[in-house]
DNA sequence: GCGACAG
DNA sequence: ATCTTGTCGC
């Protein structure tokens, strides 16, 4: 892949390297099929960061194929700059993968960031797939409450512009706390809220994000998930 | 100066 | 993210 910038900045040349790569995203669906979906989690251990991609099928959302990769911690947590904390891990396990997924989640913020640029959109640029955010809590944007059932949602507004949406907050699960989703590269806010609610199954988070969690957590695929399954 | 602050 | 068991409520 192309790289776009160092991952090991000062984080004042790191904002700078965000608001460049900005103009970069393109927040629009292009509508294209869908067959399977990946799921991206980042474990931290000390002085190392260990990401795990899980694939999944689409729509029924049977796991069947994972990379893990470990790579060494080079840059501290900042919110708002957690993509240099965990791009080099999700890098190399994307490396690692026999073939890619049609669309990527993460565990964090897409556009929904100070400078549209969260983890999702950053690593979206680089892997050029389409990407969502789902984050457990807010960094940027103001709402209000969504209604107590899965399916509910109210719009998440850009502080600075609220005119503009740059997201949702989304009930994933009947009186559930919601979660933030907002969409990353190649993606707009309806089809990032449509995808998620088609991969959550009957968890607050979506299915790839769960699995992916699990296996950087050392977890194994099940077995009546074939890793080899022709899928068309 | 005082809060807010993904994972 | 991580420290940490059982428990209350939807």
């Amino acid at each position: 892949m192309e790289p776009l910038h160092d991952w090991n900045p000062k984080p004042e040349e790191a904002i700078r390297i965000q608001d460049e790569l900005r103009r970069q995203l393109r927040l629009r669906w292009d509508g294209r099929e869908v067959h399977t979906i990946g799921g991206v989690d980042v474990g931290l251990n000390d002085d190392r960061a260990r990401c795990a991609i899980v694939l999944l099928r689409y729509p029924d959302l049977v796991p069947f194929e994972a990379a893990v990769a470990e790579v060494e911690l080079t840059f501290p947590y900042i919110p708002g700059l957690l993509s240099f904390r965990e791009g080099p891990a999700v890098l190399a396990a994307w490396e690692k993968l026999p073939r890619k997924p049609d669309l990527l989640f993460f565990d964090g913020q897409g556009i929904a960031h100070p400078r549209g640029m969260g983890i999702a959109a950053q690593m979206g640029l680089w892997l050029q797939v389409p990407t969502i955010g789902v984050a457990k809590s807010r960094l940027y944007g103001i709402h209000t409450t969504p209604g107590p059932r899965r399916g509910d949602r109210t719009k998440l507004l850009d502080e600075r512009e609220p005119g503009r949406v740059i997201g949702a907050v989304l009930r994933t699960r009947d009186h559930v706390r919601p979660v933030y989703v907002s969409p990353g590269h190649l993606m707009d806010v309806a089809h990032a809220v449509k995808f998620t609610l088609a991969a959550c199954a009957g968890y607050r988070l979506p299915e790839p994000t769960r699995w992916a969690h699990k296996v950087a957590g050392g977890a194994e695929l099940p077995p009546e998930s074939p890793r080899q399954e022709r899928l068309l």
